[in-house]
DNA sequence: AAGAAAGTTAAATAAATACTTAATAAATTT
DNA sequence: AAATTTATTAAGTATTTATTTAACTTTCTT
């Protein structure tokens, strides 16, 4: 048989490996780690996976396996999966990307706009107690009050990110923009 | 004076340092570089400003301001500005952060979808020549069916965010998701 | 309850990446 | 056109982050 002829099963293997390979890029460039992107990437073509399953399929150590699988369960694109009379605990993908997409982003969107708004509702006090203290110079209040009206603006963005995350997360985003549009 | 009393000035600088470390951790998450992440944040609360401004004023080298603002221009969060009569270049950030989130997500969206779709097409290609091969067994042929109707139904979820990132584009989605919505 | 198997935590190492210094290129002024 | 100022590229260094090895804890089985 000339070599120039494909096995099946690699040719199987090897179209997964492009797609894996492509899905760990993306999930890289998101500021995920390597070796948690390969690991979802590849367990989206699985049914379910042992920790030991992971470290033999990714050749890399067990820790690294069970701290990748931790990370993707934060962002819910990782589910424990209970598995009858079986010692190891089984994991499996989230394999609805929208799904995916939403425990990743909506999570992100709502710490982002705690975090901002916190920060936001602390410095705005200060720029009014600059504002209201009479050591302040003509200039500085002007200042004061340029920096809290910029920041009270910025405020709507905040707003506005906990809605689409909100509407995200109960599905009604699907109305405006349904899943089955084909482009 | 008792130095539990404050100036105004450098309570301003306090209250501006607050807001710039937030915006600066959560662009960190994002994967933007810390130097990157404290400039926007700088210059959020900046007219304008020059390389030399942003070095004196981060207390960094000259090309890691330079390549930090390359960065935030390749993500549309700053732009150059022209001040006539004057040699530097001179940037600005963009302060309107809906601009920001669209240059941002929409750009990486746009990547993503454009990279996994292109793998998924040749992957699935692969996966047609397993079929149609006669070396395949029932059980390969089984697997590579699963495979491809898998991807195809995944591409449902890459259309979708183009047109998300469509939407954010044309401005179509603040009529779902008004700005001024407050809650 | 003791032993074994699986999983996690902690410390150490390896790898990646962000940044700085030094050198080069580009542009503006005299 | 030469010189000076500004910006960028490249090479090297330092820091951070990811991963592994080793120790420990938990959980299950006999």
């Amino acid at each position: 048989m000339s070599e120039s002829i494909e096995q099946p099963q690699s040719k199987i293997d090897e179209a997964k490996n492009k797609v894996i390979g492509s899905i760990a890029e993306t999930m890289d460039l998101y500021g995920v780690t390597p070796a948690a992107a390969n690991l979802y990437a590849t367990m989206y073509f699985k049914d379910q996976m042992t920790l030991d399953e992971m470290r033999e399929e990714l050749g890399m150590s067990k820790p690294s396996m069970s701290t990748s699988v931790r990370r993707l369960q934060e962002i819910k694109m990782v589910k424990k999966t209970f598995t009858p009379g079986f010692r190891k605990h089984t994991y499996a993908a989230e394999k609805d990307f929208f799904r995916s997409f939403m425990g990743f982003y909506c999570q992100m969107w709502e710490r982002e706009a705690k975090m901002n708004l916190d920060a936001i509702e602390e410095a705005q006090e200060d720029f009014i107690d600059v504002i209201k203290d009479s050591n302040s110079t003509p200039d500085i209040v002007a200042t004061a009050k340029k920096h809290y009206d910029q920041l009270e603006e910025s405020k709507t963005y905040y707003h506005w990110l906990n809605d689409l995350a909100e509407s995200i997360r109960s599905g009604k985003i699907y109305e405006f923009l349904p899943t089955d549009q084909q482009d």
